[in-house]
RNA sequence: GGGGGCGUAGCUCAACUGGUUAGAGUACCGGACUGUCGAUCCGGUGGUUGCGGGUUCGAAUCCCGUCGCCCUCGCCA
């Protein structure tokens, strides 16, 4: 019966030119409509939507042929044979391609039957589509909507594109193993116990990178890979336990010649795969300026509002805390928000109000603010600031009428990125980012520090990993003052969003005993953990560099879309769960036994 | 672990300051209808207001606890 059925067109095929033509069509059943002499079903399948029509009166070797046309209901699978025509004039879909015609169904099979689903699979513009905890335990059903099918296509885009790319480049893709060997520091690893080795385990890959600098030392001087990566740590919005990375390395290589490759690349994936022209070469900010001028080291360049110091002018007032804090080294900046004067009322701007509590939030002591309205400033701190510092103030900031400035004065790092949290807040609030679909503003963040002070562990921690390298310039004083070397590393940033990262690694090994020596390991303890990497870079290791990109989050800027689990076919969810499966779940206790836990 | 938000019909939401029998749209079921297309029209089913406790004459609403989901800080070399 099916067996000899053979679908010949998919649901989004026909057009007016195949009149005449009998086909057979598979797919969903998106819509019913009924007479009692007459049925319209809409069939579905990833490739659109064509009408087929039964009718009571349509001579068939199936009897029952409309019969079971009136029973069909929501999402049943079927097929059916039939002819194409036309429609009849003035009844076309223009919302469909294939609605300038219609299949006349003569026969139908169910081949398989669906109940009321949880939720409906047919979206509607403007309407609200189910809550995602629903969609995620029915999540096959929730794939089948369109817009969710559209941006797995586009990842699909995105992964051939930059397969022919590099492939074009001369690239090699390669394959480095999953179960490999934990590595401190950095995120928590996802561990898989030996049952060969009881009481030994393996560790799923943070990221390829000791195995892709191990294929540099091999010879294999241009490698990617498309590769998943895992850590367990908390979730976020952009963030899941599972992601895929373009890992890239290459060998001979400096800084710039990583730099280029991934423009062009980028440049690629916008243009094909939605379409955007991508200006090159992006934008360069150094880590400090990008942190001085915007309080993040992933800035989103698509509007304004930059910091702007005022530290001088802290010490020309009289008030307290602007005082007390530049003279205890600390920095007084402020941003402007255009004609937000109006916007947000003194409650929300006084201690316990909704903007201060959201800077106290971000670390810092508390919001100091000016409006400018009706040609002159107010504020609560107005009386201890004079005139003449209140207007350098407007200017400096360029604020009008109707702007609202915010200060913060703090020790630098706090008074800049509490700001630069600030700075995104309000630029939702304020609609700053509506309307902004399609553009896209991409920087590198250059010349970060190679180490952080960890104040908790009392040590200097690697910012970026420890196999990045140093400046040259500054190996001097990699054991003297480590918080002035400057790491070759390198950040991509889209939208304000991370969205690459990479470096210049070290491939000498004595250079990179140094810096193990740095991160507080003793020789014995760099040799126990990275012995096979130091042995490594002794035979002969080339200089290399590369980076490696964050896929998903790529999927998310040109989807459009804030949520990583958007544009991942079977995401966890925030407490990293996957709610279809109900994993992790408990195991036999057999299983457990066999491996020795 | 901390902070914030949410939880009402299968789904999306409403229900004023605590006050009648918790409503609407949609889905679903039944009926009418030969050109619909988010069909339409008529009728109907559907509720432990997440769960547990408390305050009250009276709780979806207030309080405490708990569970779940989302955002966020810490964390993410």
């Amino acid at each position: 019966m099916q067996s000899d059925w053979r679908r010949t067109h998919h649901c989004g095929e026909l057009r007016v030119s195949d009149t005449g033509k009998t086909v057979v069509l598979n797919g969903w059943v998106n819509s019913l409509r009924g007479y009692n002499q007459q049925v319209f079903v809409d069939m579905r399948d990833r490739y659109g939507i064509t009408q087929a029509v039964f009718e009571s009166d349509t001579v068939s070797q199936q009897k029952d042929l409309f019969q079971i046309a009136e029973k069909l209901g929501r999402e049943f699978v079927i097929a059916v044979l039939g002819k194409v025509r036309p429609r009849l004039p003035g009844k076309e879909n223009l919302d469909h391609a294939t609605g300038s015609v219609e299949v006349l169904a003569s026969e139908i099979r169910v081949l398989n039957q669906c109940p009321t689903p949880p939720f409906e699979v047919t979206e509607f513009p403007g309407e609200e589509i189910a809550g995602e905890d629903i969609r995620l335990q029915y999540r096959y059903l929730d794939l089948r909507r369109p817009s969710l099918q559209k941006i797995l296509a586009m990842r699909h885009c995105m992964n051939k594109v930059i397969r022919d790319y590099l492939d074009r480049d001369g690239f090699l893709e390669l394959e480095t193993p999953l179960l490999g060997r934990s590595t401190p520091e950095g995120a928590r690893d996802y561990l898989v116990p030996s049952r060969v080795w009881p009481g030994a385990w393996f560790a799923l890959p943070q990221s390829p990178q000791i195995y892709k600098q191990l294929l540099m030392v091999g010879g294999y001087d241009k490698y990617y890979q498309i590769a998943h990566c895992l850590r367990d740590e908390d979730l976020r919005a952009d963030r899941q336990p599972e992601f895929t990375q373009l890992d890239l390395e290459m060998s001979f290589v400096k800084q710039d010649d990583v730099l280029e490759v991934i423009e062009r690349l980028t440049v690629e994936v916008f243009a094909k795969c939605v379409g955007a022209k991508i200006a090159r070469p992006f934008t360069r900010l150094t880590c400090a300026e990008a942190m001085a001028r915007f309080g993040s080291d992933k800035p989103d360049l698509r509007f304004a509002m930059e910091i702007v110091d005022l530290t001088d002018l802290g010490l020309k007032t009289e008030f307290r805390v602007f005082k007390e804090a530049v003279e205890g080294g600390g920095k007084l900046r402020g941003i402007c928000a255009k004609n937000a004067a109006g916007r947000f009322s003194n409650t929300d701007l006084k201690p316990g109000g909704k903007l201060s509590d959201f800077v106290i939030q971000c670390g810092g002591k508390g919001l100091a603010w000016l409006k400018v309205e009706n040609g002159k400033i107010t504020s609560t701190i107005e009386k201890f600031i004079p005139k003449e510092v209140q207007e350098e103030m407007r200017a400096r900031l360029g604020a009008v009428d109707g702007d609202l400035i915010l200060l913060v004065a703090d020790k630098e790092e706090i008074a800049s990125q509490a700001l630069g949290s600030l700075r995104i807040h309000l630029a939702r609030q304020l609609g700053l980012l509506d309307g902004l679909s399609g553009q896209y503003q991409i920087c590198w963040v250059v010349d970060f520090p190679s180490f952080i002070f960890d104040a908790e562990e009392k040590r200097w921690v690697a910012n970026h990993h420890p196999f990045t390298s140093p400046r040259e310039e500054d190996l001097g004083k990699l054991e003297s003052d480590p918080g002035s070397v400057m790491a070759r590393a390198y950040d991509l940033v889209i939208n304000g969003y991370e969205c690459g990262g990479g470096s210049i690694r070290i491939h000498d090994p004595e250079v990179q005993a140094r810096l193990f020596s740095v991160l507080g390991m003793t020789p014995e303890q760099a040799r126990h953990r990275f012995g096979f990497l130091l042995d490594a870079l002794k035979y002969g290791a080339p200089p290399h560099g590369g980076i490696a990109l964050g896929l998903d989050r790529w999927a998310m800027i040109l989807a459009g879309t804030a949520n990583i689990r958007d544009v991942i076919a079977f995401p966890k969810n925030q407490k990293a769960r996957d709610l279809m499966t109900g994993a992790p779940a408990s195991v036999d206790a057999r299983q457990l036994k066999e491996l020795g836990l």
